[in-house]
DNA sequence: CGTTTTTATGCACGCGCGTGCATAATCCAT
DNA sequence: ATGGATTATGCACGCGCGTGCATAAAAACG
């Protein structure tokens, strides 16, 4: 591998000092003349600026760091993806830290940190509190995307808002005995999501029924609803903390021969693209995405800006899609 | 934002010189006196080696550049998080490069590489050719995952086998009007599939029915069984590019209350997690991702301790995966 | 105890680039 | 034509770190 070309090589080409090569590719007062021999000498040599070097003077290297766990959960999928767009329409880059299950997240988080990222994303509800709290003592400014810890920048969706207007819309449909499928581990959103539901069925007395369910994903849901559906008095609504609980459920109640939705009422939250699917066709609450993310670079680029990090969460209300399930 | 500690505030409250405090961290020589003084006082204060400066003096960024397009298909999903876990165990960190529909992803890249990434690996078989051949003009080593480019480094699943796998498999279960339902865009594992295919057919003498998706999702595959369906010669096989396909002709033979496998037996590709759901057991054909990703990983290894770049590509052997859908 | 060998430490340079400062070149107005 | 204002360019330093080289310290040996 021969060695890359840098500054220096153009500028003896080029005839010029290396400084002027820098101004040229920064954003320093070069002559008409002299930016033309430049140029077409790093076109000849195929000249990059290094980025690497470049960020050393100070300035910023234009990464940022994304923090992602529970990613056997297709809506962590889209936030993802949704991420590494709008990150690359940004103009910068995004260095990927999955949360392994051998090497411990603080260790990979803290590699990623000597890359003097602009800023870190934490994304995904199930990275400890503990992680975080370590990351919000460092200088680099770190959000949280999708959950709500206390003077933490960042955006999520209001998921007790959401739990809400879930609630309300099963009460205002008929249905009385309502029930949460949730899962073991009780992440912050999750939490959320249960109290918005149980206030709205305080608020019309109803009670609040529950099953919880051992694995996050169309698994666990469809055990869940299974031992739900075995009850003496089976519920007539299943609110699920994610689709992919929901989807499960609605397989399940496929098996007890259950109509959907006048027998039982099945509702999801994220609106994961399957939601959509005519097979499917899953009533969900969809968490606005795009107006979250747009908020979160706008975030980051105030950091990068010099700005000292906002400490307050933006909330984004979720919008009730009705399909099949539940109407 | 407070200025980062360096490795010469480290010396100074060792009382070392700052080239101590550099072996400390390395590999250099340094008396247990001195390493513990180091090692208290980074400690105290909070140091972490600068990797940005450390790769600028000529050793490896430790950065895997990925180029990841076509990221509306789940088996990619799978593909990613997998890579992005097989690089944070090889400690590396992965620099994520989506190919955004407006920026053209050649510029993205170029954008990457001005960070010395140690390798880029080529994810997805929807970019252009004409992207890869840009970028095998360069200096830095890249790897094709899932492609079979002539001449450039990497692994793939074995299509053309599994085509034919497939194919047999299907003949020796009595199916004599075999589809194959493809896409328009005609990436190059499509081909070999197909060609795998066709090959298992001819040599049983039966001819290879087609139809094409228009769309790389659930709503093609719909679609395109439903137009198959709707023949007067009904096929008694579907095999489908990818399972997404194959989930959405599965829908479709639902709608025309064909029996699965009875009628028609459908059979996908990639043996995404969703195929194993009991709602949908579907048939298919898994390429061994697990061995794929550790020879990729074993090649970045190699080009990383300077050996040269591997031009051939590995291929791994699809593994057929009976459910119900086909039998 | 003197000499040679080994080990530990500091100094200084360079990686590729941005940038303040001084100087040279150019321009404009009088 | 000439003084001053503006612009263009080069020099040199520093960003944080690794490392060859020289030197100082310690160890080993006779």
């Amino acid at each position: 591998m021969k060695s890359r070309v840098t500054a220096q090589h153009v500028a003896d080409r080029a005839g010029v000092s290396r400084s002027a090569v820098s101004r040229c590719f920064g954003d320093g007062q070069v002559s008409d003349d002299t930016r033309k021999r430049i140029e077409t000498a790093a076109e000849e040599l195929g000249y990059r600026p290094n980025a690497i070097a470049r960020s050393l003077t100070g300035r910023s290297t234009g990464l940022v760091a994304l923090l992602v766990a529970e990613m056997d959960n297709p809506h962590v999928d889209i936030v993802l993806k949704k991420l590494l767009l709008a990150i690359a329409e940004a103009d910068k880059r995004a260095l990927v830290i999955p949360e392994t299950p051998r090497q411990d997240v603080t260790e990979s988080t803290m590699h990623a940190l000597d890359y003097q990222v602009d800023a870190i994303v934490v994304v995904g509800g199930t990275v400890s509190d503990r992680v975080v709290g370590q990351l919000r003592a460092l200088d680099t400014p770190v959000f949280q995307f999708g959950r709500q810890l206390a003077g933490l920048g960042g955006v999520a969706c209001d998921s007790h808002l959401g739990g809400l207007l879930g609630g309300q819309f099963l009460i205002r449909s008929g249905r009385t005995r309502i029930a949460y499928v949730t899962k073991t581990s009780s992440t912050d959103s999750n939490q959320r999501r249960r109290a918005g539901l149980a206030a709205a069925l305080g608020a019309a007395g109803l009670p609040l029924l529950e099953e919880l369910s051992e694995d996050n994903s169309f698994e666990g849901g469809y055990n869940a609803a299974t031992r739900l559906f075995a009850r003496l008095e089976r519920p007539d609504a299943l609110f699920c903390f994610n689709d992919m609980f929901a989807l499960g459920a609605l397989q399940a109640a496929s098996a007890f021969r259950l109509r959907v939705p006048e027998d039982v009422a099945i509702l999801g939250f994220d609106d994961i693209p399957m939601a959509a699917w005519p097979a499917f066709a899953l009533s969900t609450l969809r968490p606005n995405l795009d107006a979250q993310i747009a908020r979160l670079m706008a975030m980051i680029a105030e950091v990068c800006d010099g700005a000292p990090p906002r400490r307050t969460v933006d909330l984004v209300v979720p919008e009730l899609v009705i399909r099949r399930t539940a109407c």
